[in-house]
DNA sequence: TACCCGTGGCA
DNA sequence: TTGCCAAGGGT
């Protein structure tokens, strides 16, 4: 029995069943591989029938705006994984007459796609023997090798690379990988792994040795760091004053309430009233604080509180900044705590 | 190479 | 509550 064989016979009989494992539609597979980024299946399973629904294929995608696109990705975290989406699609529309190619090489060349998720799409769609290495295949076999080597090395996941290729099924690559994603999520887990009911508990050098819970060695993350900010929520007419984030960085091309970064010593209403006067040409009395929350990313950590302010007298608004009525509220991508803030507003005011 | 880029579940 | 971390890619 080889690697392949018993790792096969095994996701044959407990693999997951899950949306995008229905078909081997290459945009399908394409749009789950970029979903599934750093993100947890579960997170993912409504956005992708969401997505489907909404754009089933690559012409419907297409078309739409990014800021329609964007909306559909809200809440799903890493935003230019959506632009990047959108642009590779419209590459394909374009270049390849709206069929993904089916070369690894070339699928890379997208953009969003790197080794990992042309590896993927590759195999998966069009059952070409490549290697899809991620997380859960690096954790895979650093524990079956007993690999001390940091997984975060270019080195070491060339390495693993070249394990993927001496080990892949020749006759189902595409399952074949797949197998290793289910078995790093339900059995080769992170900590604890789930030894004793593992298909490849007879071949793993580190289940031999017991060091499985030791492995795989990843350098430690730098602490994320701490931001204090204070947003200005002002309402005119039933409207509310909203600003988009610049096109590139945190959070690009989101919109939230006018905000800024607080300083040692800085107070929040002069900080405020500041930002809407020379930013926004607006005048500005800082009220009450009506929303104070804690949000935090994979590098940085947000302490935001917003404030109700009184509108007083101002000049019309530039591009990046509008009026939103509260039936639009839902219309637009919102940064990060700022949804909740606007569904709190939403809801607070019914429709008159 | 090291840093930037989100979010939510879980121990 | 805090820290860890999950189907990575771009720069």
């Amino acid at each position: 029995m080889t690697l392949a064989t018993q790792l096969l016979a095994w996701y044959y009989k407990n693999g997951r069943d899950l949306p995008w494992r229905r078909d081997k539609d290459a945009y399908k597979i394409w749009v789950s591989e970029i979903m599934l980024q750093q993100t947890r299946v579960e997170a993912v399973r409504d956005y992708y029938t969401r997505w489907l629904d909404r754009f089933p294929t690559p012409a419907a995608l297409a078309q739409a705006s990014e800021q329609e696109v964007l909306t559909y990705w809200q809440g799903l975290g890493y935003y230019s994984r959506a632009r990047h989406l959108l642009a590779g699609v419209r590459e394909v529309c374009a270049e390849y007459g709206g069929r993904v190619p089916d070369n690894p090489a070339l699928i890379q060349r997208l953009p969003g796609v790197g080794e990992y998720t042309a590896g993927a799409i590759a195999s998966i769609a069009y059952n070409q023997v490549a290697p899809a290495v991620d997380g859960n295949v690096l954790r895979i076999f650093s524990r079956l090798f007993c690999l001390e080597e940091d997984i975060a090395k270019t080195a070491t996941k060339r390495a693993v690379e070249r394990l993927v290729m001496q080990h892949i099924s020749r006759q189902c690559p595409g399952d074949f990988n797949q197998a290793l994603m289910d078995l790093g999520a339900m059995i080769c887990i992170p900590r604890r792994p789930r030894c004793p009911l593992c298909p490849l508990a007879d071949l793993c050098e580190a289940y031999r040795r017991e060091v499985q819970d030791m492995l795989p060695v990843r350098a430690p993350k730098k602490a994320p760091q701490l931001v204090t900010l204070a947003a200005g929520v002002v309402q005119r007419a039933g409207k509310f004053l909203v600003q988009q984030r610049p096109a590139t960085g945190l959070l690009a091309g989101m919109w939230e309430f006018p905000a800024t970064e607080m300083g040692a010593g800085d107070v929040a209403a002069a900080q405020l009233r500041e930002k809407f006067r020379c930013e926004l040409q607006q005048t500005v009395e800082i009220e009450e604080k009506i929303l104070q929350c804690r949000h935090t990313f994979s590098h940085r950590q947000w302490d935001i509180a917003f404030y109700r302010c009184q509108w007083l007298a101002g000049d019309k608004l530039r591009e990046q900044a509008c009026w939103l009525g509260k039936t639009e509220l839902g219309t637009v991508p919102w940064a990060g705590p700022h949804h909740k803030m606007a569904l709190a507003l939403a809801e607070r005011l019914p429709n008159k």
